[in-house]
DNA sequence: GACATGCCATGCAAATTTGAATACAAATTT
DNA sequence: AAATTTGTATTCAAATTTGCATGGCATGTC
């Protein structure tokens, strides 16, 4: 879906859509490792989601979306809005193990979190409105709100355990 | 991460450590297709953290985890504790490309998914506490409750953006 | 002009992940 | 008691992902 939404508005090759993707910050809120992106232009145009414009020979190879691309990037868009998915997120499988923690380490981790968070949040505060004019839409900085809300959330759950794991209540 | 950890009780087979995972609700929050934990389960044993303790021929065969595997699993949750990494989210996907549907669908996608959140936040606050006494450690709920505060920051910033977009601010 | 440097651009082997297929035991229905 | 369904337990081929290796090309520099 990303890679179909780079190609939306022209003809590109594998690296210009990883620039493209690196631009949005996409490294930090999707899973892409730059390698597999000549994978699925390859299989996408296969499938004929995409053709080959340019090149081939050993040089770029230079790719355009095509009608059912378009369709196809819109199905998944669609379906991507409508559909409610619980976030998969590593930290929660550290925190169903923290019963194996011994107090002091565990209240260590946790503190030493929440003011990591803190310092995250106020970065990710300050930057947003920086990248205007720079070719990344203006409503990329609402990704970036997404994520500081969420990181937020987690803080206000740690601030909210801590006491818990000091009174022993937890784990 | 997780094989390790819920073997630190005692030897399990393959099945019966999906068995665990699904009972903690794993599925939800973790992302394990559970044909993977037999391959997890034998490369492990193949490094050391892991022996193989019964069966072999053709029945079930039973791992024990070893003392590396114990010191792997907490370098491993020490790490995970310590490093806060940006959440990867599919709707964040859904998201940068907002400006690709049209404002009545965008609209009509953005509440739908706000009411339907609604109704997953008040279902899952009604599970919270349910699980106990089922075998599975009293602080999952913790997880569970870590999970409703992110639903609910989506939620809020649905309903900031969703007016942004009725008066054309967004996108 | 020989050489180093750094960016551009892709390919690929190895590792991992997935989803479905298999096989057999236990429980249930007919 | 035969047939069917459900649950237990694993395996495997195919698809995907990763991270690094490779090679080209422009630029500076001594």
């Amino acid at each position: 879906m990303l890679i179909l939404g780079v190609l939306l508005d022209g003809p590109l090759h594998g690296y210009e859509v990883r620039r493209r993707l690196e631009l949005w910050g996409a490294d930090s809120w999707a899973n892409v490792a730059y390698g597999s992106i000549y994978h699925g232009l390859a299989k996408m145009a296969d499938e004929g989601l995409l053709v080959v414009v340019e090149g081939g020979k050993g040089g770029k190879t230079v790719y355009e979306i095509t009608e059912d691309g378009r369709f196809e990037f819109h199905r998944q868009l669609m379906q991507a809005w409508y559909e409610v998915r619980p976030i998969v997120d590593p930290f929660q499988v550290a925190m169903t193990f923290m019963d194996r923690i011994n107090r002091p380490d565990l209240l260590n981790a946790m503190r030493g979190r929440a003011e990591q968070l803190q310092v995250t949040l106020s970065m990710m505060e300050r930057a947003i409105g920086g990248k205007q004019g720079f070719g990344a839409p203006r409503h990329i900085d609402e990704n970036l709100k997404l994520t500081t809300t969420q990181l937020a959330a987690q803080l206000a759950w740690l601030q909210d355990a801590i006491p818990k794991v000091e009174r022993e209540d937890l784990p």
